[in-house]
RNA sequence: GGUCCGUUCGUCUAGGGGUUAGGACACCAGAUUUUCAUUCUGGUAACACGGGUUCGAUUCCCGUACGGACUACCA
């Protein structure tokens, strides 16, 4: 079998979508799990669309997903350039190649003639408005007018295009690893542009000849090429590389949450969640959008999350590492319907992942949080306090947020629970508990609940009670973590001095 | 409008001529937890519709409906 060679082929007019790292990564993982290579290809052909930052972006949006680059932009390689800006002259051959054996021709219909031709279909109802077989021999181009003007044309510098000049009546046949045969009829397909007036390739054009240049041996992409794939099948057979085609697989597509259509930036905006790995400022409007890294998603979840997104390994287990992805894909188990996106899942993905880390791992993230914040911690409390939180978090950031009494004493209190639980039996429990607490150095857990049902049974009342109390007292909440566990973190003197305070300024309620 | 693609619980999906149509997320309930969260147990919930083919169709075929993509000198 020949060495399978993919690409991942973006366009730089933005911040990559994430339907787009999808399609990256089921790439990545059937060059992986056959020891091939994963290019990327950057496809700015289009230069009014160019946006600055947006190819380095791709970079390090694939970089932290996990997604390697074998070959190509910032990688270099046997192809380069990998840029399709930098290849014009290449396709500029090609082109010439096609005109030359009487498969491409030059037209120079101006805009004007063009929106003229589309009216005119309209009106007589014609069943398709294209530039094809039926208009052509109407249109301004090599074929209606003498070789002789063609050619002063040209030298005069006028402004043309190179058009596909498709074959009448004749089946085209692909076979698509995902859909199975499709056939169109090439009357159906237009004679699309494929050198454009400013010189550039157009994505037909420069795509086609880059994976044959290339050896690309599977061209994986979104469902929205699935349409444009026979003409890709023209275009291989024009130039003769029929046998070295690529076998395509088209993408079922991301869909929008709720409704219908394509996944956008501004669904997810609606809903509250990202649509893009990484933030992105818009460098014209300097719009911020927030990425999924930003927004607490480790990239192997996020990684995970996206695989199930569209193809199953056909078996129960769901948790799957990238290295285990490798492992278990295949093209073959990739779904044909549109998914729809479910952040909720994403959701469930990222606290799996954030829950299986270790306690030192995690106090990796809380400790960054306190460093930005200049609060002092040392490594063993800061372990602690994720042991005890690690059951309540999905994003790392959730562990300093919700465990910020650790660091600061409360100096207000839930007024639920002073309401219904602020009384002279708590008041009494409560002040003795201080009291022992205030004779000790130190306080484990275990000697923390010793001492508090000690201290109740003498004054004959029983430690449930109270505990709903304490725990307001020492974290102004009314629900937290493991309460003897955060006395012991936070130790017998500041416990003690949390009571004191308590003591002196909760009033009860009437 | 035209071309192409699709359709199993709310969502992601497994399955496939005869199944109690399976799992996960979400949701609901119970248990554990002194709280909340976790965890555990249980529950609600799906084959778009109509015709064939067949002893039998959710599964195969054809239509219909619905949805989507594409229809630029954008990718």
């Amino acid at each position: 079998m020949k060495p399978i060679r993919v690409r991942f082929a973006p366009s730089p007019t933005g911040a990559l979508h994430i339907g787009g790292v999808r399609t990256a990564l089921y790439n990545f993982l059937l060059a992986r799990k056959y020891g091939g290579t994963m290019i990327l290809r950057i496809e700015d052909t289009d230069q009014t669309r160019f946006v600055p930052g947006a190819e380095e972006y791709i970079i390090e949006a694939l970089a932290w997903a996990g997604i390697e680059i074998d070959e190509g932009v910032g990688k270099g390689g046997p192809h380069a350039p990998y840029r399709q800006s930098e290849r014009k002259h290449i396709y500029q051959k090609y082109a010439q190649q096609l005109i030359a054996e009487g498969k491409a021709y030059y037209a120079f219909d101006t805009e004007q003639d063009l929106e003229t031709m589309r009216e005119r279909l309209k009106k007589e109802d014609a069943i398709n408005q294209q530039y094809g077989i039926s208009t052509r021999g109407q249109m301004n181009n090599s074929l209606t007018v003498s070789a002789a003007e063609v050619k002063q044309k040209l030298d005069a510098g006028e402004s043309y295009v190179i058009r596909l000049k498709v074959p009448a009546d004749q089946s085209v046949e692909l076979m698509d690893l995902i859909r199975g045969q499709v056939v169109v009829s090439s009357s159906q397909i237009d004679d699309k542009v494929l050198m454009k007036s400013d010189g550039m390739p157009t994505y037909h054009l420069a795509n086609v000849v880059d994976d044959y240049l290339m050896q690309i041996t599977h061209v994986i992409r979104g469902e929205e090429w699935l349409p444009s794939a026979p003409l890709h099948v023209l275009l291989y057979q024009a130039f003769g590389w029929q046998n070295a085609m690529p076998q395509f697989a088209h993408l079922p597509l991301l869909l929008k949450p709720d409704g219908n259509g394509k996944l956008s930036k501004r669904d997810a905006d609606q809903m509250g969640f990202p649509i893009f790995p990484l933030n992105w400022t818009d460098p014209k409007t300097k719009e911020l959008a927030k990425g999924f890294r930003e927004s607490g998603y480790l990239p192997e979840a996020l990684i995970n999350f996206l695989a199930f997104l569209g193809w199953n390994p056909g078996t129960e287990q769901e948790i799957f590492s990238l290295q285990q992805l490798t492992e278990a894909f295949t093209v073959e188990r990739i779904g044909k319907a549109g998914a729809k996106f479910d952040i909720h899942k994403a959701q469930w993905f990222n606290q799996q992942y954030l829950r299986a880390k270790s306690d030192s791992e995690l106090a990796g993230y809380l400790l960054q949080s306190l460093q930005n914040q200049k609060i002092e911690c040392s490594q063993a409390k800061a372990e602690k306090i994720c042991r005890a939180m690690r059951q309540r978090i999905n994003y790392p950031d959730d562990i300093f947020e919700n465990s910020k009494f650790f660091f600061f004493a409360p100096t207000t209190f839930d007024e639920q629970v002073i309401a219904k639980k602020w009384n002279e039996e708590a008041v009494k429990v409560l002040s003795a508990y201080r009291d022992e607490l205030k004779k000790m150095s130190e306080v484990s857990s275990e000697a923390a609940k010793a001492t508090l049902d000690t201290v109740a049974a003498s004054l004959g009342i029983g430690a449930g009670k109270i505990l709903q109390v304490l725990r307001m007292v020492i974290t102004g909440q009314g629900s937290g973590p493991d309460l003897m566990l955060t006395i012991e973190i936070l130790g017998s003197d500041e416990t003690a001095s949390r009571l004191d305070y308590a003591l002196k300024n909760i009033q009860p309620k009437k």
